[in-house]
DNA sequence: TTTAAAAATCTTAAATTTAAGATATATCAT
DNA sequence: ATGATATATCTTAAATTTAAGATTTTTAAA
């Protein structure tokens, strides 16, 4: 038996060769989930000691950064399908933190935004979760900051398969 | 009114200058997130297509490559919790594509194993996902997904917090 | 040995997400 | 105007995940 050689399969038994493309490939994929969940799991930590979920937050940080936005661009912007968007923004309304305003223009839309409350609130947190988040990445330098930014925007810009 | 600048916040208002340093933390988080569900997407996709959930994949991919593994491992292994491996290696069972088998040596643990079937099903199906993952990950040439790994290694792999 | 603490699996209920379809409105070509 | 198609939101049920705690077994100390 060979060393131990990650994720890569039953055949990777050579002595820490290149890997094949396909090799790589996997490996960037296990690597990713991995790193993803590693963080959030870390993020989301900081989030639930605020009282809001994960989407929760993630939407009030939108429309901090945003304003006025339609329930459908949320959930383009967060991947996630529009029944979970009217779940947490029923949520965030009763919580008071936003409110929707039907769109005068479009009927069919209807916009949320921040109440003064949840602006208030966010005002209060963003900082320190910011602050959270520059610690949970540490692991990475500035500049090697700005290279993963560069790649994993080039990885997740891959052209949809309609 | 300044030109769009990304989800940087509404004080990034200047010309493209450097992001500050959490600035370059807090982008990272939200383009790590994007492209780990772009990428998951499909390869979500490409799993269903074969009838198996993601937790279900992964973790026969992972008895595919390590053998018979610890539920308690497995967990680890693909960060879910405990009641989430009960789940789907009760659903795995279901199908008759792994078996439970209790450790020789220690009572409490079990460990999960391919059947047959499921290794024939793996030998199978592997290779056309894995070819599907390569399509996946097209957007990075071979050696930016390897620096890629490297970067994402090293983020995840920040000390656990206890 | 008895006890205390740790570890592994499972159970249960609640939280969350998705998938599919319903409804209302808008757009566009007739 | 009419009708067809597309779009935006919501509803519902099912699938999945988590959180918390129960049970069993192991380990180590007294």
């Amino acid at each position: 038996m060979g060393k131990e050689s990650g994720t890569t399969g039953p055949v990777a038994d050579t002595i820490a060769a290149a890997p094949t493309e396909q090799d790589a490939a996997l490996k960037l994929l296990v690597v990713l989930s991995k790193a993803y969940k590693t963080v959030m799991d870390k993020a989301v930590k900081d989030m639930k000691q605020r009282g809001l979920s994960p989407s929760e937050f993630t939407i009030l940080e939108l429309l901090y950064n945003k304003g006025r936005v339609p329930l459908q661009q949320i959930g383009q912007k967060i991947l996630v399908t529009s029944g979970s968007v009217t779940y947490n923004i029923d949520k965030l309304e009763g919580k008071s933190l936003i409110r929707r305003v039907p769109s005068p223009d479009d009927r069919r839309v209807v916009f949320a935004e921040l109440t003064d409350q949840g602006l208030a609130l966010l005002r209060r947190i963003f900082p320190e979760h910011a602050a959270a988040v520059q610690a949970i990445m540490a692991g990475l330098g500035y500049e090697e900051q700005l290279q993963a930014t560069k790649l994993l925007k080039q990885l997740g810009k891959t052209a949809e398969q309609p």
